[in-house]
DNA sequence: TCAAAAGTGTTTCTCTTACACCCATGT
DNA sequence: ACATGGGTGTAAGAGAAACACTTTTGA
């Protein structure tokens, strides 16, 4: 009696490029981490349990999406979206799955047509919202550089962002402030390095609206 | 075997107020029209057929809000909102209906806290489309003034604008035309008539804002 | 003649964007 | 030396908000 399921659609930024976590099933496909709802539990702690049954990933932040409609005997699935960090959440297949993988978000295999839709309109939700929530926080270590923080932002927004105006809204926004310490590591100038500091974390964006965002509190 | 429901949450505007419309059920008790969801039908699909049985409203356009948990036996239920015209449809009681009626949003029947909360929600998100969507010619007539144009504005937004920026904005996103008649009935000199032209009709806005809104395509 | 709604432009301020050069390190 | 990313300020244009008075009707 499956009719209703959630499936949850998980996106992370690397090399400057967005990508998103599928699962391989034992019929050798793709898709999305998903789990029939049982009652009385709760749609939000189903997803969070999808996603550590299938992926090992726990902890992440899932906001509802939208509720798609399905076949017959599976009437609707309830989907979520979550934004982690692949290096802080390592994958692990779960009982049932064969392979655990992040995918470039423009590059992804072949996925059941409902999956891709639902994935295309996740895509755009997860652009309008860094631009009103602080959003690339849970992508980046406690310690960050300006440029690491701005190129978190070009890959969710898919388009690129002035560095000086960037730093300016960033800064007067109030909400990173300087750990006084530098880092040199690779070519270039050392990049003076910020932590966030702010509560939490959680549509045509400007810089400002993007660094504005920064501060609001979680949903 | 109820596990999935969906529920409608019809607004109007009269008299400058925001109203809702409740249905109340053999238990003497107000609430949302809501009706179990069937199999392959469709969630939109079973949400007008909630309305139209319940209410006699028939023909309005249904926008999905959010999923809300239930409880055990119930297990959730998808809550749409709906924007009509209360002139343009009337309400009748269906099977199983008492009585179907408009209250004034801030002044609400009890209702279980579920349904009180779902339209809290519902009315920030009726807000929001405000400043993005076209959402106040579903409640006008075919000739309409400016004034009241405005006045549908100030009662979704919850606030009052300023005629004068309101009519320049709206007249410059050349989303309505001069009907080229005018209408006294009323005290006060006569006001010119403007029809909507355009092809459909459909967050803390500016008064351009609501006015560019105004040629946005449907969803 | 009074109350009530309609109509009409301008100004100020803020927000947004565009833009070029020098600095400090690793190789 | 050179390649690479870091760091700094200003000016011009677009968008937003505030603002007061005259006009036309019904009562």
């Amino acid at each position: 009696m499956r009719t209703l399921t959630v499936e949850v659609m998980v996106f992370n930024v690397r090399a400057g490029a967005l990508e998103t976590l599928l699962v391989r099933g034992p019929g050798n496909v793709w898709g999305l981490a998903e789990r029939p709802v049982s009652p009385g539990r709760g749609l939000a702690r189903e997803a969070e349990a999808a996603l550590a049954e299938q992926t090992g990933v726990r902890g992440a932040e899932l906001e509802q999406l939208f509720t798609f409609d399905r076949d017959d005997a599976h009437v609707a699935t309830v989907g979520y979206l979550a934004l982690i960090s692949a290096e802080r959440h390592p994958v692990t297949p779960g009982q049932d799955v064969v392979e655990v993988r992040w995918f470039r978000t423009d590059d992804l295999p072949d996925l059941r047509p409902e999956q891709a839709e639902a994935l295309q309109y996740a895509t755009e939700r997860l652009r309008a919202k860094a631009s009103y929530a602080p959003v690339a926080f849970v992508l980046l270590p406690d310690l960050f550089s300006m440029g690491e923080l701005q190129s978190v932002y070009e890959a969710i927004l898919g388009s690129s962002l002035d560095a000086r105006n960037f730093r300016r809204d960033v800064l007067a926004a109030g909400v990173v402030e300087a750990a006084g310490r530098t880092r040199s590591g690779g070519p270039g100038r050392p990049a003076q390095l910020y932590r966030w500091r702010g509560g939490g974390f959680s549509v045509v964006p400007s810089e400002r609206r993007v660094a504005r965002a920064m501060g609001t509190d979680r949903e």
